[in-house]
DNA sequence: GCCAAGTGCGCC
DNA sequence: AAAGGGCGCACTTGGC
């Protein structure tokens, strides 16, 4: 009962706004399962009455703010989200269930280890793991002073307490996060049917609530099982981001390695490093282009490579891979530098290639990430919508979850390799089309998928 | 008991 | 001049 009385308010604050029109809510909360009466009747009829001519207020209001494209995009990805949404998630509860045994025994376990490192507290009660004042206490009396009880300080630490304390914290995340709460979720037929909000994020990216299906660790993934007979097939984009800032930027360099076929991470690696290019550059690379695509400093770099890539660099070295960065990507500097002029301007409005707005951005970072992030849900959302668009052609498939630059569709055994040509198809059209359109301008740049098909998500 | 802020962490 | 971005959620803490 919830989602309509959820609707119906929005319907009733856009209608006030675009029609000038007070649309009568006082049977909203009625018992709409029974006997509909005659009044009740008349005050859905009269719902339905403004929907035409509120559909004309909105198309010339997308029309006036250049957003007749996105519109476009979001109504022709509805269906598919709708579809995505009452699919469900198949998930082995049996398994699942099993599996958190394990992990409730385990922090029992660890829970004791910690107690017997440290000296039982002055009042006799038991302590507190989760708490960040009684661990940092605890580490205290071990003559161990702490900023703070996160992962990476943790984890730089030479002490048992730190090493159990950080098992304990793994195990004690997966159970409060996924462990009996994700159980709630399961259906009598073993699927999950979350709440999926087709523009959840300020960049146009969906999000996805209870449960949260876009930040399931992988040892959750392993456990969202196909049913008998049929199987999942996954397939992502291939440095989705990375392709569109060089689409964006118009970086030659960028443009040129992914027209090649290269690894932008290599290449990268190859700019910073004076000698040859091992394992260690190419991670290095890695959070140096994430990092520095959207603005980030020689600080926040050096951070992020010991927090991220337990790669300890000083801050002159992080400021010398910045400007070797720029130095071998110009475009990016230089498209940098462009928008940090609009933005001394006084500009507050971002855009994407196919015209998305987001508005009031005032910080940099936001600024330069927005077009790039909000970029890749343009071009998944017209996929979503090739999907079920063309659905025709392959019965029985259908999309169960959906992150950002991954689709996966659930299918019967058989027809794996048909619904895998089909979802790339889509995938690539979507995506091209924002990116290499015929309304798009500059340089093409070639968009990739990789597909993995299992009986899991995991792997 | 409820609520908000702070902290921390899962994913892309 | 400098600044990675985007989410959802659990848990503790401190105030009412």
């Amino acid at each position: 009962m919830s989602r309509p009385n959820r609707v119906s308010h929005k319907l009733k604050d856009v209608v006030r706004r675009e029609l000038a029109v007070e649309l009568d809510k006082v049977h909203q909360k009625a018992d709409w399962g029974g006997q509909l009466t005659d009044e009740m009747l008349a005050y859905a009829a009269n719902d339905t009455k403004v929907l035409l001519p509120l559909a004309e207020a909105l198309a010339s209001r997308a029309k006036e703010a250049k957003l007749e494209l996105t519109a476009e995009i979001e109504r022709r990805a509805l269906p598919a989200i709708a579809w995505l949404a009452n699919a469900g998630l198949p998930f082995d509860r049996e398994g699942w269930t099993e599996h958190l045994k394990g992990l409730e025994k385990e922090k029992r376990l660890l829970t004791k280890e910690l107690d017997k490192l440290v000296p039982e507290a002055p009042d006799g009660k038991a302590r507190n793991w989760n708490s960040h004042l009684q661990v940092k206490e605890a580490f205290g009396l071990a003559g161990v002073k702490l900023p703070n009880i996160q992962e990476k300080t943790l984890s730089r630490i030479d002490h048992p307490l730190a090493k159990n304390l950080l098992k304990y914290k793994k195990v004690s995340t997966m159970l409060s996060n996924y462990g009996p709460k994700l159980l709630e979720f399961v259906s009598k037929e073993d699927r999950i049917y979350a709440d999926w909000h087709q523009i959840g994020a300020e960049t146009g990216r969906m999000s996805c609530s209870k449960p949260a299906l876009q930040n399931l660790p992988p040892e959750v993934k392993g456990y969202v099982r196909a049913p008998e007979g049929r199987v999942l097939i996954k397939t992502d984009y291939s440095q989705i981001e990375l392709r569109i800032a060089a689409k964006i930027s118009g970086d030659e360099k960028m443009l040129e390695a992914y027209q090649e076929g290269e690894d932008i991470h290599v290449l990268t690696a190859k700019s910073l490093a004076s000698v040859g290019v091992g394992k260690e550059d190419r991670k290095l690379a890695k959070a140096v282009n994430f990092g520095l695509l959207y603005g980030q400093g020689a600080k926040g770099l050096k951070d992020y490579a010991r927090d991220k890539y337990e790669m300890d660099i000083t801050l002159g070295e992080a400021a010398l891979y910045k400007r070797r960065f720029f130095e071998t990507y110009p475009g990016l500097a230089a498209w940098h530098e462009r928008e940090r002029l609009r933005m001394k301007r006084g500009e507050t409005e971002t855009r994407t290639l196919a015209g998305r707005r987001r508005v009031g951005v005032t910080r940099f970072t936001e600024w330069v990430n927005a077009p790039v992030q909000g970029t890749g849900a343009d071009g998944l959302k017209l996929a979503l919508a090739l999907l079920s668009e063309r659905r025709e052609e392959c019965p029985g498939a259908v999309p169960v979850a959906c992150v950002h630059d991954e689709i996966v569709v659930e299918c019967h055994e058989d027809q794996d390799e048909k619904v895998s040509a089909w979802l790339e198809k889509v995938m690539i059209e979507g995506m091209e089309e924002v990116l290499n359109g015929s309304e798009v301008v500059g340089p093409r740049v070639p968009v990739e998928v990789e597909t993995h098909i299992d009986k899991t998500w995991a792997g």
